[in-house]
Formats: C-alpha cells, sequence, structure tokens
DNA sequence: AGATGGATAATTGCATGCAATCACATATTC
DNA sequence: GAATATGTGATTGCATGCAATTATCCATCT
C-alpha cells in the first residue's frame, strides 16, 4: 500500500507527520514548522522537507506562497468530493475487473474474501474486534478490486487518494457500528460487494462499474450522521481537520 | 495550472527535468543521475531531489529499491489508462457542473469559448497557427468545466493527471491535424463540447457527465491511429517514453 | 571460458551551514 | 489613538560535506 518501501528517515518522517497532523496535534491553518517537525520527530531538516513536499501531494497540509506549508482544513464539500471521487475511481477498477477474464486464482481470492466477510457480517453479534477485523477486510476486498483491474494508472491514482483522510473505504465503520441501524448498513454494504463480485464474473463492466459507484454512497451517508452529532465525530479519525459548516 | 507558485529553482529544476524527459534526452529505463543534472540544469543536488520526487508523484520517473530514479516507460495500456481516467474525472467536473446552478458571468466565459472554438472550426482551411490556437482554446474550455466544478478536490486531481504525458486534452491534436479525417473529428469533438454545455444549462447531471466521458474516447481512437504510424509517432510530444507492442 | 570474489569508484541519503526572506514586535509620526 | 516605519529574531531555500550503500571492473579460481 505504501509506495515508498524505501528505508528509512525520510519515510519515518512522511508516517509521523500524517500521524501528526490526523491525530490532531497540529491543527488545521497552523504552519508547519520544519524545525519543530525536526524536534519531535528526531530527522533533520532535508527528510522533514521530502515529507512535508510528499504530504502537499497528498493534500494533507498546503503551502504557503510566502514559503513553508500549513495544515489544511476539510469542508463537508471536500469530504464528499473526496468519497465521490473514490467510487468513481473504483468503478473504474471494477469495470476493468469486468472487462478482462480474471483468472480462477484471482477469482477465487475474492470469493474467498467475500465469503470471509459474509460470516463475519452474520454473526449474531458484533464485538469491537469485529469491526476492527471487517475494515481489515473491507479494505482487502476493495484493494483486490484495484490491483484485479489490471491497471497500474488506476492503481497509482487510487492509492494516492487513500492518503486523504476520510476517503479510506473503512474510514467510517468504527464510528458508524455505534449506530442502531449499524447492522442494516453493513448487510448492504455487503450486498453490494456481492453483486459486483457477480457483475464481475458474469462480464457486466457497466452494471459493476455503477455498483462499485453506489456503494461509495454509503461512506456519503455514513459522513452526514457523523457530522451531526459531535460524539461520533470525536472518534473519527481525523476530525481535527474538519471545518464544521457554521450555521449561523 | 502549476500548483507550486512559488519561486525559482526547484520550481525550474522540475520544469527542465520534466522538459528533459518528455524531449526523450533522458530515456526510459534510464536511471537519472542526481549529479549528471546537476550539470544540466546549473542547480544543485537538494532542488534536482525535490524534483525527482515531484515526477516521482507525477509518474514520470519510478524510484528504485536501491536508490535513485529511472525514467518511466508507458505501454500503451497505460496511456489508454491515463485517457479514460481522465475522461472519469472530467465527467465527475460535468456532473458537478451540471448539478450546480453555473452563475450568468461563469455560464457566458464558458459560451465565449465555445464560440471561439466554433468559429474557428469552421474556417475554410486550418493552418498550423490555427491547430495551435485550438489547442489553446481547447485547454481553456477543458479547463473551465474543471474549474466550474467548484470543487477543489477534483480539480486538484486533475491537474495532477495533466502532467502525465498524453493526458492532456490536446495532446493528440497536433499529430490528429496532418490526417485526412482530421476536419471530421474536429467537428464530432465540437459537437461533444456543445453538447456538455447544453447538457450544463439544462441542468442534466448524467447526461453531461457522460459525454465528457465519451468525449475523452477520442483521444483513445487518435492514440491508436498514433501508434500505427513511426510518421505520426515522431511528432508526439513524450513519444520517446512508449514502449510499443512488440508484436514477434 | 565462465563464474566468483574483492577492491575501487560512483552515487545516494542525510545532516548542517549560510544567506535571504519573512514575521513580529517595538517605536515613531500624524 | 491609529497607522506606518524600522529593526530584530525566526524560518525557509539552497548548497555542500560526509558516511554508507551500490555499481563496476578486474583479477583469480574452477
Amino acid at each position: 500500500m505504501e509506495e515508498t518501501p524505501r528505508n528509512s528517515q525520510t519515510t519515518r518522517a512522511i508516517l509521523q507527520l500524517r500521524e501528526l497532523i490526523l491525530n490532531g496535534e497540529l491543527k488545521p491553518g497552523e504552519r508547519v514548522p520544519e524545525l519543530g517537525i525536526v524536534e519531535r520527530l528526531g530527522v533533520s531538516r532535508t527528510p522533514v522537507r521530502l515529507a512535508l513536499a510528499r504530504l502537499q501531494e497528498e493534500g494533507l497540509v498546503d503551502c504557503l506562497s510566502t514559503g513553508g506549508f500549513v495544515v489544511r482544513e476539510f469542508s463537508e464539500a471536500d469530504i464528499i468530493d473526496a468519497i465521490d471521487l473514490r467510487g468513481a475511481l473504483e468503478g473504474m477498477a471494477a469495470r476493468r475487473c469486468a472487462e478482462r477474464r480474471l483468472s480462477r486464482a484471482d477469482l477465487a481470492e475474492v470469493r474467498d474474501c467475500l465469503g470471509s466477510l459474509d460470516s463475519l457480517v452474520r454473526r449474531p453479534a458484533l464485538s469491537m474486534d469485529d469491526f476492527s477485523d471487517y475494515i481489515r477486510l473491507n479494505d482487502r476486498f476493495h484493494g483486490l478490486l484495484v490491483e484485479l483491474s489490471n491497471s497500474p494508472v488506476i492503481q497509482r491514482s487510487i492509492e494516492r487518494m487513500l492518503h486523504m483522510p476520510f476517503s479510506q473505504p473503512g474510514a467510517f465503520v468504527l464510528v458508524q457500528s455505534e449506530l442502531p441501524e449499524s447492522r442494516e448498513i453493513l448487510f448492504i454494504a455487503q450486498d453490494h460487494h456481492r453483486s459486483i463480485v457477480e457483475a464481475i464474473e458474469a462480464f457486466e463492466p457497466g452494471r459493476a462499474e455503477m455498483l462499485a459507484r453506489e456503494h461509495s454512497r454509503l461512506a456519503r451517508r455514513n459522513l452526514q450522521v457523523v457530522l451531526k452529532s459531535q460524539r461520533h465525530l470525536q472518534r473519527l479519525r481525523g476530525s481535527s481537520l474538519i471545518r464544521l459548516a457554521e450555521d449561523a
């Protein structure tokens, strides 16, 4: 998933800096001082600088015209767009999967993942760990579709998106798990998964694409719920980056 | 269009390095030596390094596991995917435009651009300069749709795509201009433009998206033509990066 | 002759120094 | 008292030095 398998220092800086921002230790609009980060991370300015450039590409920070960077802020519209974008890209990936003949092994892997999700969703009650497992499996499912699209260009594009907060497939699952209708949503999501695989196996590219897109609307729905409740918002990773629409 | 309006040195390195690669002065698979670039560009290693990181994000170079970078090679499938991706993203942008009520001024600007393209395409004969103008206007039209989508997320995403070779809207126009059916293609493209604006004005998001997508298929068609003829290929910017499918 | 090993040269990743720029606070003037 | 000017401290962008890793070439061995 990480596109720089290269060794440490710069990579370390990227990961830790991302954590710092997503955990809200750097607030939106706040300038990110190189030296301050150097102190916190214990690496020199060069990798920090590299990391900042990278995070700018990812969209977590904006660069000031005067030089330096600030933590970016995300509006509700931004998040919706990010989700839509992921939907569109995953839609392309699903279409590609349906257009080409997946190998037996590939199909088996997808079906295996689908099966695991099935048995998980159907448990009588879901623990916290179960939800973690769900996120893991869900990520794997989405990752498989992208990988099996057999398109490095699409793959790269999606992987870049996934670095943005709130665009991961499982971004809202943990908070959603606290909703009363949580179970229902999982059923629907899993039905989407099943239908997508069905479309791929039946060589129905248009349907596969459409379903993948529609699937992403679940995230959008969850977003709306989360944004309405301060309690849920607190449990959302990266929530400190969200600018709530002030209704005056 | 350039997202780092910051002043020189690193920016210079990015631009010049991109030129070097696109002009074929660095061949695909070839390692890009930092010091060699330092000599050629007259800037120190630091900005060169920054530029390489950026070009990697853009997809022009790949980073070696051992360290350093190589010029990337593009297969026909890669280019098709890039074109499709642009189509999908511009489709989203067009949809967004149709979903919201564009201001009078915005609409006027789009119509103005459309009108300019119209009068250009309808000239009895097209000179080389006319084709340059067409590319400029065409870029402007596509840029307007993206800008008026009013979505920074989508906008950023597309701008990043446009750094990849062969994904610019006008990438194939210059070579296409040498084809006998060139005129016909321009008419069709312009009809797409017209229909997209029509859909936007009529608040038909689905239709706007579909048309924008279909519009990108023209580039795909042009690609196929170009790839079949060595003569056309030579006139394509960045053609040195293409790995032709060897049919043995 | 081909393959394996080792030494040397080259290249990269990182840290740091330096100069230029920018931000901020104080002082000054209207 | 408010706004502008000025000076100082902080911060960034760039260049370069150093160490470690990697690639290359040649000699040696099977």
